[in-house]
RNA sequence: GGCCCCGUGGUGUAGUGGUCUAACAUGCCGCCCUGUCACGGCGGAGAUCGAGGGUUCAAAUCCCUUCGGGGUCGCCA
């Protein structure tokens, strides 16, 4: 660089450097010209650090940094000098010292950028997406790309140690049924064909454990083409693991072993393990979620007992058709305004709940729109059941279990949020387990797999799996934290003959099987080893990891919304000439 | 596909039918300034209000359509 050798980096220096000469390289965070003195801050990817230039010192230096912007890429020539302690920026990491400007050298000019290169900027999403190298190039953006690094290399370093080899699963691969929509690439030397791009490594890892590998891991990129939300993007990755000659209980304790290391090495932070564990119809219940956010407590709690035998005709006519009345209490909001109640009503309304019920308990008695329905044995039964005391607020819901659970949970993360009640400091770490392992699909009639279709039941539910489907449980598992899903897998099916009769249960007939795993079935019959796995969603726990609420801010370049790159303009269109080659036709369906 | 929120100088906002010839902050440009660190002072430029259509004597403001972004339900084994 015109003779200048970079010596260090900006957020590396320090008091110890004191009087020595380093050549530094960065860009301009900021200028400030007092006229017969310049400060620059000068910024790398370590960090900031203040460069002042002095006539005195340096006319020529001082005179080019006179015409130095914000974002100009300069080379610097100075010595490390501490600074008097009335100038001293307790601020800044660096700000002991700063550098007395001797050379400095324009590497390259910039235009003024369109926002602030800086943290807690509040500017819309599209700009920072726009200009996303710009929005890289922000400290907090910086630090989430650092993590993202360093705990991808702590988890090679992990399974490394643990004896396990990293292994690529091909992108090109067969479109499989279920599951998500399939992104889909055409075969030019197969005309009319398609590969589909992997929603995860799923089968491949199955077959390297065939293959006898024993323990594998990728940080595998995974596609899934469904709408977008704030924790998930059409293109994600996912850790992914699978081990031979492993119990569900091993592979818990593994997993929980490795992200603890991870978020002590990473973040600093003390996990304690083991961590709890739920079956999936505790979670339902008590908290209407199967990654339920244990930072509170708030539970669901069954008053269908206490409120039977009621005037009340929407609980009597529930209760008589298999539903359950079931109650939140929410500590010490007795006084909740009239107008945010009718506001929860449409909340749940929105999670299919048909009504909510509310008693609020007040110095001046029990408020209510359903008590003059209850005799006083009721209400005294639904306190005793509640635990209520003054001042708290019970909302009620009365529905089958599957639609009063989900709404009622959500309405429980809702009142938490409002009510401050969620500790953000906190993390807390539970496994779901004992899903089921099938879920009856109203639409197709038929039951479909509740995890994917290579999970194995528990071994003592095995019998029901041809008269009562419903009722079977998996040894599938979800590791979740603070109310998200941040892992999940299973113990699999490893033999040819029980993986065809769950393909006969979710109603493939022996040819669909054949054509669509057939491959996976005939190596079953070579001798495969019993296996599990599991899989994390990278970005999801990073994204809890760096405290952000969007996977998008620990994603270099992620997709709007509408699945577009907003910098690169990607989808784009493509030559007649590219289609021709797919034999591919366009019949874009254009809206009225 | 449904519902909700947002779109006004570079950026973030104010403005909810006429006095808007669009305000404020910050940024930008120029001049001044030797200890600032969100430097300071003075001056200046900069927007036809996302786009299109309509209502009206009059539209940033009301109506319709549309585009873009975000949240969410469905969807995501």
């Amino acid at each position: 660089m015109l003779g200048l050798k970079r010596t260090h980096s900006c957020g590396d220096l320090n008091s110890k450097l004191d009087g020595q000469e380093v050549v530094l390289c960065g860009w301009v965070s900021r200028r400030r010209d007092h006229g017969g003195l310049i400060f620059v801050d000068l910024r790398d990817r370590s960090g900031m650090v203040q460069v002042v230039f002095s006539p005195e010192v340096a006319e020529t230096a001082f005179r080019k940094a006179e015409t130095v912007r914000n974002e100009y890429v300069l080379a610097i020539r100075g010595t490390v000098k501490l600074r008097d302690k009335d100038t001293v920026n307790a601020n800044m990491p660096t700000g002991e010292i700063e550098i007395s400007g001797q050379e400095l050298r324009i590497l390259n000019a910039a235009k003024t950028p369109p926002f602030y290169i800086q943290d807690d900027i509040d500017v819309d999403e599209t700009l920072r997406l726009k200009y996303r190298y710009l929005d890289l190039r922000r400290p907090e953006m910086q630090r989430n790309m650092i993590l993202r690094h360093r705990v991808t290399k702590l988890m090679r370093d992990f399974f490394d140690r643990n004896n396990f080899m990293e292994i690529e699963t091909p992108i090109l691969i067969k479109s499989t049924p279920e599951g998500a929509r399939d992104y889909l690439v055409p075969s030019r030397v197969n005309p009319g064909k398609f590969f589909a791009l992997p929603q995860s490594p799923q089968i491949y890892k199955q077959i390297l454990m065939v293959a006898g590998f024993e323990r594998y891991f990728q940080i595998a990129r995974c596609f899934r083409d469904e709408d977008l939300r704030a924790d998930r993007q059409p293109e994600f990755t996912q850790l992914d693991i699978e081990i031979s000659f492993i119990d569900r209980e091993e592979m818990l304790t593994m997993m929980e072993e490795m992200i603890a290391y991870l978020f002590k090495e990473a973040i600093g932070v003390e996990v304690s393990t083991p961590f709890m564990r739920l079956s999936y119809e505790d979670a339902m219940n008590k908290y209407g979620s199967d990654k339920p956010d244990l930072r509170f407590d708030m539970e669901l709690i069954d008053i269908s007992d206490a409120v039977k035998g009621s005037e009340f005709k929407v609980f009597e006519s529930m209760l008589s058709s298999g539903g359950r009345v079931k109650a939140i209490k929410v500590p010490g909001y007795s006084h909740i305004p009239r107008k945010e109640l009718d506001g929860l009503v449409e909340y749940v309304s929105t999670y299919g709940g048909k009504g909510l019920a509310w008693m609020c308990y007040t110095p001046d008695g029990i408020k209510s729109q359903i008590t003059k329905f209850f005799s006083g044995a009721i209400v005294d039964k639904i306190t005793v059941a509640t635990n209520a005391v003054e001042g708290d607020l019970l909302l009620i819901m009365a529905d089958q279990p599957e639609v009063v659970n989900p709404a009622l949970g959500q309405l429980r993360l809702e009142m938490a949020r409002r009510l401050n009640m969620i500790d953000s400091a906190k993390l807390t770490f539970l496994w779901v387990v004992d899903f089921p392992m099938f879920e009856y699909d109203t639409e197709e009639k038929r039951w479909v797999a509740m995890h994917h279709m290579f999970t194995s039941p528990r071994d003592e539910d095995v019998e029901f799996l041809e008269n009562n489907p419903g009722q079977m449980r998996a040894k599938a598992y979800d590791m979740v934290l603070n109310g998200t899903e941040i892992g999940g897998g299973s113990i699999r099916i490893y033999q040819r003959e029980l993986q065809e009769r769950i393909f006969k249960a979710i109603g493939f007939s022996t040819e669909e099987a054949t054509e669509k795993f057939g491959y996976l079935l005939e190596a079953f019959d070579y001798g495969t080893p019993p296996h599990g796995g599991i899989a994390f969603g990278l970005d999801r726990l990073l994204m809890l990891m760096a405290g952000r609420s969007s996977i998008r801010d620990v994603i270099p370049f992620p997709k709007t919304q509408s699945a577009t790159d907003l910098m690169a303009q990607a989808p784009g269109s493509v030559s007649s000439r590219q289609l021709k080659d797919l034999s591919i036709k366009l019949d874009v369906l254009t809206k009225k």
